[in-house]
DNA sequence: TTCAAGATAGTAAACGGTTCCATTTTGACT
DNA sequence: AGTCAAAATGGAACCGTTTACTATCTTGAA
């Protein structure tokens, strides 16, 4: 809406409204403005009359306890009662208080999701699976997003203590605890997509991935089974071990060591898992003419801006670089040209992950470690050299 | 991993584990599949030993009404008091039950999240900031996603009556709901990015939105001012009065209208805003021979559909074909060439959000509506013709 | 020294459920 | 009809807080 279509739609608003600007500082990284039309209303919502189980009880000339039995399905109750209580439930449209249920059972049905990074696509994908499974079982999702350097455990115990979790699925990044830490939960929990680096007994917890050495090790080789022997890494590598990145990595100079490459660090970039990021360590990498004709990035995200990178620099692809990235994101597929990549199963994962968490919900005691097999999946931005 | 490497890792497993395949019928649609290894976990994590309220009293030497007023900052206490508690709370890492608190206060100090799509990256990053937002405020975020055809009110108000929700975000969709329904929420709601198809009173609801007929406006001029007459449009168009495809249509028509320009339906392709829908919009225009010159997408995720279209039919962007998004999206700028868009300030529109929610918490009286105001990025996919 | 006022702390009653336990009802079998 | 186990139901304690109300302790002025 520009300046002039609000100045006229103030003319038409009753004179009981006020118009004045947002304050347009707060928003310095953006040419955003805004106006705000604002006018007291009367009418605050009243909340609709609330009704509790000994209304439904009283109303249903039956006890208190009758109806929670009706509505847990436990315990025994004649089929007359039930239904003249369920029609009761459904007539005053009566739904129970979770506080009081969850305080009372110390344990509440709600499952947390701490995870790195919402918007990344890859994630996001697999947020949305995950809470669509977790709705499934009729559980709502608490999501908690990680900053860097905050301790996830930490985080994760302050809410479980709080709202007396069900369960809790760590998705994202690499863990730095111990088994104490991860027993100290003292609920399920499913780590999805985590590296850890401390080296915790796999009895201790249940966790779904993909095999991230292998994977690069997957995609370095079918780059060199094209003939490339100048393949550069993109990927994140921050001082600590095991992290994605660094297990990457650890693919890569195992597929070049196989093949008699040697390992070149000027070869390998740091970047984060973003287009911008990854445009600027291909940029870097280009500018030293170290003759890459391959580009194997640690994400999809990267190899986007990577790509944008060389065509930007009128080489093209794959004729003067070929690229592999990671993931399997759509907009991958849908650049031009298409992005060879690694695929991980996402939806699958999220969907197993959930699927692992419910089961130690309902009582199992056996962790489960999942791996899934990534797939290469070739679409033309890589060719045959020599 | 490959079935190589997991027979392999199998051997070195202790014989107390377990080993057997997934079943793969369940993942269809990927040629994923996966092993698990079992192990019963001896230590089953203990809950570490809950204190509550009574016990910080007992260890404090002080009565619980004090422990809680020295955690709710209410009434007075002495300084001394204070203090003695508060290092108590520290030194057992006290955490009060919410559930016990929000049974008590009847209202949680939890915010929900209702939204159409979590995956769509435009929303993904509104998601990412609503979260970081909230999260500052020291309330829990609780993300529901709403699948087409559900009531998204009556889902809300599920949630609220259960968990006694604090404030409702809702973001992105189309409404079909009247002033009464909104009221009956009874706690304070935001509408973000959201049309309305009744027409609602101003003073019952607050919402954050840019203007959708203008920005296709914006768009459509600005592709007329560079000469194009044949213009296309892709958006969604569900059997709705309203919608943000509509909306943008209405903006798109008003634009070749006031430049003389016959509106053509056969220029307007219905698709879903994703990537794939896009491409086959795009090829489904492409193949009727229309003439035309210059495309218009409801969002950069069509817009970069459309593009792969256009550039896998051998045609050029901008050389044959001008493009114009929608939203702003990361990847469309990676993309190459980098796609112009109208891109909506997402991050500034979650915060104003989640700023007008918790005034209203706070318990402001008065609606707001923001609008904000959308901007052309020019980036390079759109050229002069003639 | 006494006492009222003010400051601080403690008591106990909710909040809305679940669930153990006691009681009533039912009905099958002598 | 009487007996008794099983089935169905109701009563009440309790989950861990908040908060109104009451009790106690200071403190300083009379």
């Amino acid at each position: 809406m520009c300046i002039e279509t609000i100045r006229q739609l103030e003319k038409t608003l009753p004179a009981s409204w006020e118009t004045f600007p947002i304050d347009v500082d707060e928003f310095k990284n953006s040419s955003a403005f805004a106006l705000i039309f604002k006018q007291p209303s009367d009418n605050r919502g009243e909340v609709a009359n609330e009704m509790n189980i000994k209304d439904i009880a009283k109303i249903s000339g039956v006890g208190i306890s009758t109806v929670s039995r009706v509505l847990n399905n436990s315990g025994v109750v004649s089929d007359t009662t039930r239904a003249k209580v369920l029609a009761v439930v459904k007539q005053y449209n009566y739904v129970p208080n979770s506080n009081a249920r969850n305080l009372k059972k110390t344990q509440s049905n709600t499952i947390a999701l701490m995870v790195k990074g919402i918007s990344n696509p890859f994630f996001a994908n697999m947020i949305k699976e995950v809470e669509r499974q977790v709705h499934l079982r009729g559980c709502p999702l608490m999501i908690q997003q990680v900053e860097d350097g905050v301790d996830e455990i930490a985080a994760a115990m302050q809410l479980i203590r709080e709202k007396n979790l069900y369960g809790v699925i760590f998705m994202g990044g690499t863990y730095d605890h111990s088994e104490e830490e991860f027993n100290q939960l003292g609920v399920p929990f499913v780590l999805t997509t985590i590296t850890t680096m401390k080296d915790v007994d796999p009895a201790a917890f249940s966790s779904v991935s993909i095999d991230d050495v292998q994977s690069a090790y997957k995609a370095t080789s079918y780059l060199i089974s094209l003939g490339h022997r100048n393949i550069c890494f993109l990927a994140r590598f921050p001082f600590m071990a095991n992290t994605i990145g660094n297990r990457r990595l650890l693919g890569y100079k195992k597929a070049l060591e196989e093949h008699g490459i040697e390992y070149d660090p000027a070869l390998v970039e740091d970047c984060e898992y973003a287009p911008s990021f990854g445009f600027a360590a291909a940029k870097r990498l280009l500018s030293k003419n170290l003759g890459i004709t391959a580009m194997f990035a640690a994400s999809d995200a990267i190899a986007i801006g990577a790509a944008k990178a060389v065509l930007s620099s009128g080489l093209s692809i794959p004729g003067d670089v070929s690229i592999v990235g990671f993931d399997g994101i759509e907009m991958a597929e849908y650049y031009h040209p298409s992005l060879d990549t690694i695929s991980q199963p996402g939806v699958e994962m999220a969907h197993v992950s959930v699927e692992i968490l419910f089961d130690l919900i309902a009582g199992e005691t056996a962790n489960r470690h999942v791996v899934f097999e990534s797939m290469l999946v070739k679409r033309g931005s890589s060719r045959k050299v020599n």
